[in-house]
DNA sequence: CCCATATGTTAAAATTAATTAAAAAATACC
DNA sequence: GGTATTTTTTAATTAATTTTAACATATGGG
């Protein structure tokens, strides 16, 4: 099994060093974040995280507000806030803003490792394997590290890397609503104006490619997204 | 519509009134235990309740020992503990056993509230409230996650993201009252006077697809909403 | 029975999305 | 380094969906 992922974004370079030695030890993969913005470069950056901590109090951009930016993009993956000062007001915001837990600096790091678990036995296992190789999509056979999308009839379809970026984030949601603007942060940045119609563009692209198996849809959920799906 | 069930076990009868009343208020159905045995009994009793909060310090039976009993009859069941002593075996004992938060007394209950919330988020919901693909619906089937309504004669009505959304709502409560502000919000966001206008406009549209069969209703509830229901 | 309010219905307006083509930008090739 | 090719963005048009508006009708309390 693979190792889960976490991200720590942490500007106390002794607890940062702490948390990455302790968890590495417990068998998980760490990457180390020391500010705000480099912690949302990373978490950009990169698609399959398991579980982010975040330090609320740090220099460029702090935990809540990376955590906003990150609930735009991803309403699923696990946070956990971790932070000297515990007033009322931040717990709950903390947990408003789709946190899942809140320690108060100093904690114990067993109290973190368990509050860990107990979250992410919760949250369903990131379909990862599923775009490991061939992503079997229909008749189709989807392969997306080498932005290859194949029918049936072995007729091979190059896809572009905003395709294919666009048709592996679908993947990754499987049967589930991706919204207009996480699509627009994740693969362009920013959700300006002029990004959308390109991302409707690319819609088109891509339902061009898929149109050989009527039963794949990449339906419209009018005001909200898409949804990739298969019909029977 | 359907509250979350929540058990308390607590044997401090002034939380458990605070608890009740503050819960009760916000929507949520809960039944008292007094003690471990009662909450054992009550747990056994009956099998949808949404989440359990837990004194560990409790007469007949502790907390701790009522979450072991609890999880070798349901693993998913979210645990809260509630508790005066916070000592570290403790907690993380606490979350060996399958617990999913520990809260040390004195709380506030606004956390407690959020706390909750966030777990129950990543916590799937009950069966009872899909829909199964194809719903027959008098002389129609409607396929939901298609956007499909077919009429006996095999006409298809393709609806649109709001006509589903909607349709799907009185569906899901067929034979219920839907209030006009539940849906408002579970559909449009929020319940402003113009989505109420707009939401009447898509009733309409409704009954004109569905005025192929007279036995078909939806019936309007003045001043509360609707039910959709089958006339015999 | 009246009246204020809520709901029903239809059409027009506004917004959002789909599609196609052309321009601009990036990349590859010689 | 300049040119051809590919990719991406912008633009313009069309289509679909949703909201607003205007007016009709129904309901229930006083």
């Amino acid at each position: 099994m693979d190792k889960k992922r976490i991200l720590v974004v942490e500007d106390d370079p002794n607890l940062g060093k702490i948390l990455n030695e302790f968890l590495s030890a417990k068998g998980y993969n760490i990457t180390l974040a020391v500010d705000g913005e480099e912690g949302k470069l990373k978490f950009l950056n990169d698609d399959d995280w398991d579980i982010i901590l975040l330090d609320v109090m740090m220099p460029k951009k702090d935990g809540f507000s990376l955590a906003k930016d990150i609930r735009k993009v991803d309403k699923k993956i696990p946070i956990i806030f971790l932070t000297a000062k515990s007033q009322k007001e931040n717990i709950i915001k903390a947990f408003k803003l789709g946190g899942d837990d809140y320690l108060t600096k100093p904690f114990s790091i067993d109290e973190l490792l368990v509050r860990m678990e107990a979250i992410m036995k919760r949250t369903p296992q990131k379909k990862k394997n599923i775009l490991e190789d061939n992503f079997s999509l229909g008749s189709y056979t989807y392969i997306h590290n080498q932005n290859l999308l194949i029918d049936f009839k072995k007729n091979e379809h190059r896809l572009t890397t905003k395709e294919n970026e666009l048709l592996k984030l679908f993947c990754l949601n499987f049967n589930e609503k991706v919204d207009r603007n996480t699509a627009l942060i994740k693969i362009w940045g920013d959700d300006s104006y002029y990004n959308a119609r390109s991302m409707d563009v690319y819609i088109a692209k891509l339902r061009k490619y898929l149109k050989a198996d009527p039963k794949i849809e990449i339906k419209t959920i009018h005001g909200h997204g898409f949804k990739l799906m298969i019909l029977d």
